[in-house]
DNA sequence: GAGCTAAACGCAAAGAATTTGCGTTTGTTG
DNA sequence: CAACAAACGCAAATTCTTTGCGTTTAGCTC
């Protein structure tokens, strides 16, 4: 059960919250992911085992919260004047952050943080709001955009596929393609 | 390191790893994914956890072992007739299966089994192959077919990311109208 | 088909991780 | 300020995972 919505915000709570996120992230870095445990984590961040279990239940799940908090940081898309160069800016950036080792291990702990987690959604969710952002700076630009979902399933769901299982990740030129599909054809 | 090409085939080997398989379909049905662990199997299997750790290394690798075996048992493509027909068919039951709970646990499995396994690269092979066979189908039918690419980005992507991520499994109007979008335009 | 070799397994002990009960600290509420 | 409840620390108990070593067994050669 990922629980970033501290119940209790103030105080020792929020401490221990930063403390174990902290060493988490510092963790990752220094030995790797493979080689985190709980109990190294607890050590690190000046907390017992229990504590951590009791809060996030799993590592799984720890990791799932922490990829969450990650993607929050990413910036708004770019403003480039159309919505295609938007959107061919963005797609750009989103398939190099997700094909990357990181990008990866994120996904696949936001998937395997099972334990009733709906840290999935709320990813996907994420991603929608960013793809909404520039359909809606289109629109008032009176330009024409595509919807939301198209966008979903014709850019963002194939940069993961192939990112996910595909034996290579996706191209430059591929994103590309998939933009142009997208965008209704310029009037 | 998954390794269902066991190196020695022949007798204890193959019945070890058979009866490991068939405790772990078992015992998912019985006590479900999440209650399972590796020395549950090995009762039941008639074996000791260290035969288990030893082949197959961890519990998520084991599992995406396990999922790759039902895939391949997946099937032909129906045929149907129609390159349109085939590829409907096919993906509706694509779909069915993958929003499915053992559906979204397998593919999780196979996500997760991370220990420089490639079981999600073979997973989408497997699923490329199965594309493959009906465009092969067009082809000697001299009907217009799409790519495997093609496929494999329009129909195959959305359906896995909508059910990876969504809040909500695919409708059968989306996948409809993805497949619509695949095929060329009819003569 | 007898003997050799190495892979795969069983067993058991050691090591590490996870769970759980209970007392204490700490933030919130009235 | 007092009372309550949530979150934490501590430590014991349980369970999982790793590892060393002897034994079984399949594949191979002669």
């Amino acid at each position: 059960m990922s629980q970033q919505a501290t119940p209790r915000p103030g105080g020792r709570s929020a401490r221990v919250q930063a403390a174990v996120h902290q060493a988490t992230s510092a963790l990752i870095e220094e030995i790797g992911r493979d080689a985190l445990t709980v109990p190294l984590i607890a050590a690190r961040a000046g907390v017992t085992p229990s504590t951590i279990y009791r809060r996030w239940g799993d590592l799984t799940d720890l990791l799932a919260d922490l990829a969450l908090g990650r993607l929050r940081g990413d910036p708004l898309p770019l403003d480039t004047g159309s919505m295609h160069g938007d959107l061919q800016a963005w797609a750009e950036q989103y398939m190099e952050e997700m094909s990357s080792p990181v990008g990866l291990t994120l996904m696949r702990d936001v998937l395997a943080g099972g334990s009733g987690g709906d840290a999935n959604c709320q990813c996907a969710a994420f991603v929608a709001s960013q793809v909404a952002v520039m359909i809606e700076r289109a629109a008032a630009r009176k330009q024409p955009a595509p919807t939301v979902d198209a966008v979903m399933d014709g850019v963002v769901a194939p940069i993961i596929y192939r990112s996910l299982f595909g034996p290579v990740p996706p191209t430059l030129a591929q994103v590309t393609a998939w933009v142009e599909q997208c965008i209704p054809a310029e009037g």
